[in-house]
DNA sequence: AACATGCCGGTTTTT
DNA sequence: CCGGCATGTT
């Protein structure tokens, strides 16, 4: 018997309650950290079908996969799992790819399309600015890269980039030209064009339009704050006739803006949807009263926030804890040892513990520290796993057997294991290959053509072509990890992995990598309905991140993890780490302006904590290998609420007195 | 074509 | 201090 309205809403506190109610027009939930967000969406969509809204017509779209199945998990551990699997809950992208693989034809491209990956969208961009002879010195791939996508993202096209005046912006132009048509030609879309694609879809084709708006009734956004330029476009249209959409977000926690997301969209929103309720949630459940405290004393030096008071739920707890490490390897010593002996002496679990820090190379002394003293840890979000090599190379593989057309795939593995196809027979090609708009693998199969490509070359590649475009027919009904076998076996992958490491030892690691890659695939057949070869590499794609805790969810380990991957967790103890001027607030940030997004980094770290929290900083740090004194950071003294020192001096200052 | 060496340049955050 | 890339060597 599913639970009545009565029931599920006797849980809830008045404002909790009211935004669970609020069926229908458009609704904002501003939700502090810790006031029960979660809890509000789920038993409000638990609510809605109490109240016989169909479950189709419900999307709740969420900013990460781990929320996602989190929210779904949520869901239907309050309504059953039959009907929480008919509604829509997921990604912004994933959502969008299935919508894509739906209407491609409308759009004119093939609904096989694959995603492209950060490597391949590295490769596409170096491609291009060779092609128009633009020097990496000149203009770092990265840079152009992320300049590209900072327009997709906030849908400037590229005559509306030109416009902006500051210098380069004609090559950075010039380059996404040549991207955009690389990814055409390879079938594939990166993840900024599955957003554009799926809002084009919207607004040229009003039957598509109006079939989205008559299935989902009802749309849930969470952590609206992140929201981005495509996406919010794709949430009015589908939204603007039946208003009834429900946003879920706190403006303090807003720290995606680099990639497009604007604040102002949460701020703004009763102005895009007028006569909208507003909810706050304001009793932090979480958080002891000092953390929470100290987190409102971080946050109130930003202005322009919606106003807000988060009130304590919990008595005053433990103060917070501070720690002036002299080094960073000092920090994550004393670290890994007060956990070592808080967990012995049964104080906590290791899963209670999170070590906070603010980019992805701080781990590292961390890691080491913690496995000297015989503290299990897993690293979050760290894609470990497929950064190996020969991981990558097998999903080159399978990329292309997926998508034959993939060009930076068939690039990786030409040549892997040894074909005898060289660096300027491979130039040639591609050179041929661009003059006629073809991809690369179709400029193989034609090699004859070419001239200077010698013909043992021409033949090892395309019979290489032929054995995977045969490995793409035959393999109907085929389990996938058989295909992945046949597929090494047939590559003679194995003989490569011997070839490369003759000693027994590394070779069998190596090796080990490939099993575990058999294993991710068995899994993944086994949740997934309906297993296939492009839905596998499309988890793969999406979700990279979070698929390495797929076998370490429920491990028992201390978390270590960046910022930016700890929203929307908690954990009993956190240490927030490597609070010094130039980390947090990280250097670049400041320089571009940024120091209340990154106070907002600060803001989310802190309130992570339930009933502990230690913030430390080394005085000395080693930066890309030279030591150098450092200077705690301004949120160090916002947190503990008092005045520098006197002869504290910020990261900009600090520049400004260097030139001097 | 495969391997070795040396240089330079770089560290924000991720779907 | 790392890793990637561009040269140079067999």
């Amino acid at each position: 018997m599913p639970p009545s309205p009565e029931e599920l809403l006797a849980g809830l506190n008045p404002e909790q309650r009211r935004a669970a109610e609020t069926l229908e027009g458009p609704l904002l939930v501003l939700a502090g950290a810790g006031t029960g967000k979660t809890r509000v969406i789920t038993y409000r969509i638990a609510h809605m079908l109490a109240r016989f809204i169909e479950p189709e017509s419900v999307l709740a779209v969420t900013f990460t996969n781990k929320a996602a199945t989190e929210m779904k998990e949520r869901i239907a551990a309050l309504v059953g799992k039959a009907d929480a699997e008919r509604l829509s809950v997921g990604t912004f992208h994933a959502f969008c790819v299935r919508r894509l693989r739906q209407h491609a034809d409308k759009l004119g491209f093939s609904k096989g399309f694959s995603i492209c990956d950060a490597s391949d969208q590295q490769s596409a961009v170096k491609a291009a600015m060779r092609e128009l002879r633009i020097p990496e010195k000149t203009l770092h791939p990265g840079l152009v890269q992320s300049r590209i996508s900072l327009a997709k993202n906030q849908l400037l096209s590229q005559s509306e980039l030109l416009e902006r005046s500051g210098g380069d912006e004609e090559l950075v132009c010039a380059v996404w030209e040549r991207y955009d048509a690389a990814l055409r030609r390879q079938r594939m879309l990166d993840f900024d064009d599955l957003l554009l694609q799926t809002l084009k879809l919207l607004q040229e084709h009003p039957r598509a339009l109006r079939s989205f708006r008559e299935r989902w009734q009802y749309v849930l956004v969470d952590e609206y704050q992140d929201t981005n330029g495509p996406q919010y476009e794709i949430v009015r249209l589908i939204c603007q006739e039946h208003r009834n959409l429900c946003v879920v977000g706190d403006d303090d926690q807003s720290i995606y803006s680099w990639r497009g997301a604007d604040v102002r969209k949460i701020l703004g929103f009763a102005k895009d949807f007028p006569g909208a309720e507003v909810v706050r949630l304001e009793t932090n459940y979480r958080s002891t009263k000092d953390i929470l405290e100290a987190a409102n004393r971080v946050i109130a030096h930003n202005i322009g926030r919606h106003p807000k008071e988060l009130r304590a739920h919990a008595g005053p707890g433990q103060p917070v804890c501070t720690f002036e490490a002299r080094d960073e390897e000092d920090e994550a010593d004393f670290i890994a040892s007060e956990i070592g002996f808080l967990v012995r002496r049964g104080d906590a679990a290791w899963r209670d513990v999170a070590i906070l820090v603010r980019t992805q190379v701080q781990p590292r002394a961390f890691e080491a520290r913690l496995r000297a003293a015989g503290v299990p840890y897993r690293l979050v979000g760290g894609m470990s796993f497929f950064d190996r090599k020969e991981i990558r190379d097998l999903l080159a593989y399978l990329k292309l057997v997926a998508n034959p057309d993939d060009e930076s795939s068939l690039l990786r593995i030409l040549n892997c294991p040894p074909r005898g196809v060289g660096k300027t027979s491979v130039e040639r090609v591609l050179a041929w290959a661009t003059e006629r708009g073809l991809s690369a693998n179709h400029a193989f199969a034609r090699a004859e053509e070419i001239e200077k490509v010698p013909a043992a070359a021409k033949k090892a590649v395309v019979e290489l072509l032929e054995t995977l475009a045969e490995l793409g027919r035959r393999r109907g009904g085929k389990r996938l990890v058989e295909t992945l076998k046949e597929m090494v076996g047939r590559v003679g992958y194995q003989q490569e992995v011997e070839r490369c490491y003759p000693d027994p030892q590394t070779r069998q690691v190596r090796w080990a990598a490939v099993e575990e890659l058999y294993n991710f695939a068995e899994n993944y057949a086994r949740r997934s309905g309906k297993p296939s070869l492009a839905g596998f590499l499309e988890e793969l794609a999406l979700n990279a991140a979070d698929q390495q805790d797929d076998d370490g969810q429920d491990q028992d380990a201390v978390a270590l993890m960046t910022l930016h991957a700890a929203k929307g967790l908690e954990f009993p103890r956190v240490y927030l780490v490597g609070l010094e001027e130039g980390i947090l607030p990280h250097s670049r940030a400041v320089a571009e302006g940024g120091v209340d997004e990154e106070r907002r980094l600060m803001y989310v770290g802190v309130t992570r904590a339930r009933e502990h929290l230690t913030v430390s900083y080394a005085a000395e740090r080693a930066r890309f290998g030279r030591r150098s004194a450092t200077t705690p950071s301004r949120f160090w003294y916002e947190l503990l609420g008092e005045a520098p020192p006197e002869g504290w001096t910020p990261i900009e200052d600090q520049r400004a007195a260097a030139v001097r």
